[in-house]
DNA sequence: TTGAAAGCGCTAACAG
DNA sequence: CTGTTAGCGCTTTCAA
């Protein structure tokens, strides 16, 4: 293996000579740099980066926390950090945890021992002091997921507000009895969302109806379990929002083995907008989160926390949007 | 930050013997052991892991080059490549191509540069002299695709004979006006899928008509539109093999909207068995590619590179499924 | 604009 | 079983 020294004794340089040609070109008189780089050429040399990730101290690494890659939302999100981060050079390294937080203890050491130049987080489980001295002292961005009462640096949707779209887009389709499959509870996410729902019946001056709330898992098993408890009541619901888009095949699953038509006996709207919801048969109306931004923005809030500028250590709230499909039964209503 | 000369001042050793504690705690009296220990803990001592790549230059890293993260099927290996890695004490370092070549000898140089232990390929575009010489000499396994021609480690199914067990059902089933769109035709895969739908055909007496073999790109919406197509035939197919579960959504939609039933007027296998053939309505009938198990073996293969042992430097091929759903009309036939 | 020199913190011979 | 010693290859003062 070639190394600095190599290059320097060939050029008649010294080896800081060679290490300013390549980390800070503009310090080296032109001939000079031209001689080196020609060398560098001509041996093939290239620097050992674990060298200079050591006696640097910096990795140009980012770390990725993610309770599962199998799911949808969060691949997004990474391909919206993946892309930001080799815009600037940096490398994405994947922790996955399972949804297990003993994970997320461990990887919190990676940024600790400067394994990593900086951290994003998709869920946070672990404990909020924890969290809160890590982010005094090192890069850190939450995503997809957020924490109340610390102030770490965040990037997400309005989930409430979101949550009172979608029920809003029904209420004003003509439904009065509407239910609400939740995602699990613990995540604050799924009790937003939910916020959202009660606040969109209230505002319209419709009783919010505990029997119509069941909670799922973001599973479209779940979606179909629970759908098919709401219609066995004695007065099922005509519509349903869904706290995910998987969910709301699993709702449409059920309604139509109960032969029930979608949108016709029964209105859906999912949450998400991945690419199954544009797909399914019907087109599942959806709350569409941003997710491929979100994972740019926190990339470059990370980006900017790990250049010392402390100045975007702010939330971030990005736009929704309600993504409308067949399966709510408003383009029919367009249509005639 | 404490270092290691820190613990060995404290604890009357040398650095040496804190390491040894560290790396080969057997070859340490258990009571020097324990002291030092004790110190390590008192003093909250975390080893400097850029220290330790750098001396031993090695980083504990592996590097998985994938065409497309938001692809489900290379999500799923990635995971069985993740937890097989963890369980390992190796770590992850995504490399997303966007199908550039350029990038794939981008991520090259990051093996050469010894930045990581070895690397996983999810495609492989490269030249194969340049692949072929870095498998010389650096720790690299293929999966989900093949080279032909060159010896490198391959994780795979067999292809040819899961397409011609996907077309061999709908033969069974009675149909012989069969179709098959096909992935991009200049990926191996695709073209081995094909494969094995014409021996199919073939084996059976059956007339291969290349007006029934339509290209497609994996997505939705060109199973939709290469379906279109051949509905308008004057003599449409009774039965599409697609070669993947995403355009068999489309292929199912383009029926739907075209006035037939699925499976009643056409029968549909797909390819792949990722969720969205489970959750779909109907129920796509699929080729299960073991998804997760290929990551999990393609990383078991390149830790044994990476320990020198180049004895598993083979090819792999691991077992597909046909998963019976309704799309493709066995299960009616069955309960008739 | 360039060179000399001093490490970064750890590991691994080797010797005892 | 433990200590001494000599770096790994690079970056970065400091001085010229």
């Amino acid at each position: 293996m070639v190394k600095m020294s190599d290059v320097a004794e060939k050029a008649n340089v010294s080896k800081a000579t060679v290490s300013r040609v390549l980390r800070n070109p503009e310090t080296v008189k032109k001939t000079t740099r031209d001689k080196v780089l020609a060398i560098i050429e001509q041996l093939n040399y290239q620097p050992n980066i674990l060298a200079r990730h050591f006696r640097r101290s910096e990795t140009n690494t980012i770390l990725v926390v993610i309770p599962n890659i199998l799911n949808t939302v969060f691949s997004h999100i990474l391909g919206g950090i993946e892309h930001e981060a080799g815009k600037h050079g940096y490398r994405v390294l994947l922790a996955n945890t399972n949804r297990q937080v003993e994970k997320e203890y461990e990887f919190l050491d990676h940024l600790k021992q400067r394994q990593v130049d900086g951290m994003i987080l998709l869920s946070a489980r672990m404990d909020k002091s924890v969290l809160y001295d890590v982010m005094k002292q090192y890069p850190v961005v939450l995503t997809a997921d957020y924490l109340e009462g610390i102030p770490i640096p965040t990037v997400t949707i309005d989930n409430v507000s979101s949550g009172r779209t979608a029920t809003e887009h029904l209420i004003k389709l003509g439904h009065s009895r509407i239910a609400h499959i939740t995602g699990p509870l613990h995540l604050l996410v799924s009790q937003d969302r939910l916020k959202g729902y009660r606040q969109a019946l209230l505002q319209n001056d419709l009783d919010v109806d505990n029997i119509l709330i069941q909670e799922g898992d973001f599973t479209h098993e779940s979606g179909y379990n629970q759908m098919t408890k709401l219609l066995a009541l004695e007065h099922p619901p005509t519509a349903v929002f869904s706290a995910n888009d998987e969910m709301a095949t699993g709702i449409i699953k059920a309604a139509k083995d109960h032969g029930l038509s979608v949108p016709e006996d029964l209105a859906v709207v999912g949450f998400d907008n991945v690419k199954l919801s544009a797909i399914y048969d019907p087109g599942i109306t959806t709350i569409a989160q941003p997710m491929f931004e979100m994972g740019n923005k926190a990339m470059e809030i990370l980006l900017h926390q790990i250049n010392g500028d402390d100045s975007c250590k702010k939330q971030y709230v990005l736009q929704n949007e309600l993504v409308i499909r067949e399966s709510c039964g408003a383009k029919r209503k367009n249509n005639s």
